[in-house]
RNA sequence: CGGGGUGUGGUGUAACGGCUAACAUGCUUCACUUGGGAUGAAGUGACUCCGGGUUCGAAUCCCGGCACCCCGACCA
């Protein structure tokens, strides 16, 4: 994409009603505009590293056999009431409106009585399970206070699995595949370092649900760190029943600040109950559905990639993140031309080659489109210059390491293809 | 929801109750410049959040509202 066909533009100084970093340097590069406190519009470039994210949630899903759907963010109030969770006292931050007919409605907080309800549908045997149904759907959540910029919002993408299974047992075994398909997410979203197999409360079904817990400053949680394990353990369980239960030693843990950025968690049959989802055996036995939920936020990991990656320059994408994988700097020369042409060409080559550029064409000094790079964020930077064009090499600099390299274009384009 | 704070050109800031609301940046035009947000010139842009009140006079003081930020609580 040609930098000027964005019409998002960088600014050096960040609005001064956001203190959290996320926002600050997401604003300053044009990657999100804040509608309201806890609401903000994804531009194109932020929507591009949001739909990286949710291709590489999206891919895990499915290789442990999810399904995706989209269900509704109008909520009925008939269906939640089943299980209780309409009422303002149990739940504290819906967000309601009315139809024209006066009927009450509701922006969904969560989906699991919309899809136990609608399962009924379709599981009537157990031929019929076990089932993984998954989406990526805007939440909306009436946060008495939004804070930490796109971290803890009104209104976010979330991805919710639902698993749908015969038994405690076949549950247990996607639990763990699912588990551990958060894992790989994190490694390849670049914050597999920092994130941290959490124990948390398990709620009434389960002894423990797990929490993906990233260590930031910006975080909200308070979690006890076992570095030897990779374990954490939440703030909120921590007692000697649980230390016995990990097998680790109080003096073993540290305490670190951390952010949820995903967690998993059984449901037993507390939403099959309420629904009657249940299934007819091989013997022709009634039974009750199994099932849990996986939730994970795409949007809140990319503000926590921004908190834990970046530098005083600016944004630092991981590779699987970022909206383009290299910036492509064009240095007009004294004739003005020469290097244009240049890297005219080697933008075409490029993205014939099928990668992913940002060429950024305006006619500006140097150091303001240094520094737009730097800010924006992209993994390489390939400088197009009068000396690069004398040294007969494109020059490629890594945003992350500084490190700068002199490549012929073949062996460029090789590099960035890999 | 309790407590604290802040609202001034697009953005960041300034202005004692008193001159035509200032500076920087951005944006427009011209010149110059082209490896780290350069330089010069000329322009552009604000009912000082909204509504009331006090006063000869309000960006400034008072009351109400709204918005935003921070701390705490909450986060199924």
């Amino acid at each position: 994409m040609r930098q000027s066909h964005l019409f998002t533009k960088t600014r050096k100084d960040a609005p001064k009603d956001e203190v959290a970093k996320n926002a600050q340097l997401l604003i300053r590069a044009g990657y999100v505009y804040k509608e309201m406190a806890g609401v903000y519009a994804f531009l194109p470039l932020g929507l591009r590293v949001l739909n990286k994210i949710v291709g590489v949630v999206r891919d895990e899903m499915n290789a442990i056999g999810g399904e995706e759907v989209s269900l509704t963010a109008l909520q009925s109030k008939t269906v939640w009431e089943k299980t209780n969770r309409w009422s303002d006292a149990v739940v504290d931050n819906w967000f309601k409106t009315k139809l024209k007919s006066g009927a009450e409605v509701g922006l969904g907080f969560t989906h699991e009585e919309a899809l136990t309800n609608l399962m009924r549908d379709y599981v009537h045997s157990y031929r019929d399970l076990p089932r993984y149904v998954y989406q990526f759907q805007t939440k909306f959540r009436n946060e008495e206070r939004a804070k930490s910029g796109i971290m803890r919002g009104r209104e976010f993408l979330m991805k919710d699995l639902y698993s749908f299974s015969k038994n405690a047992e076949e549950h247990a075994v996607f639990y763990e595949k699912a588990k551990q398909a958060y894992v790989n997410i994190f490694n390849t979203l670049g914050l597999g370092d920092k994130t941290y197999v959490t124990f948390a409360s398990g709620g009434s079904f389960s002894k423990y649900s797990h929490e993906f817990q990233t260590v930031t400053e910006a975080g909200e949680d308070m979690i006890y760190v076992h570095e030897g394990k990779k374990i954490a353990v939440n703030k909120e369980v921590l007692n000697d029943e649980v230390l016995k239960d990990l097998g680790v030693a109080r003096a073993d843990l540290v305490e670190k600040k951390a952010v949820e950025v995903g967690n998993i968690f059984s449901l037993g049959t507390k939403f099959s109950d309420a629904f009657e989802l249940t299934y007819v055996d091989e013997k022709g036995a009634k039974q009750t559905v199994v099932m849990g939920s996986y939730g994970i936020g795409p949007g809140r990991i990319m503000g926590t990639i921004v908190e834990t990656l970046s530098d005083a320059n600016g944004i630092v994408w991981p590779e699987a993140v970022a909206p383009f994988k290299a910036h492509l700097i064009l240095v007009s020369g004294k004739d003005g031309d020469t290097a244009k042409k240049e890297a005219d060409k080697l933008y075409k080559s490029l993205t014939d080659a099928g990668v992913e550029v940002l060429y950024d064409d305006r006619d500006l000094r140097p150091g303001e489109k240094f520094a737009d790079a730097d800010l924006m964020g992209m993994p390489y930077r390939i400088v197009v210059s009068d000396k690069t064009i004398a040294a007969g090499a494109h020059e490629l600099k890594h945003r992350a390491t500084g490190k700068i390299e002199q490549l012929a274009e073949k062996d460029l384009i090789a590099k960035l293809k890999a």
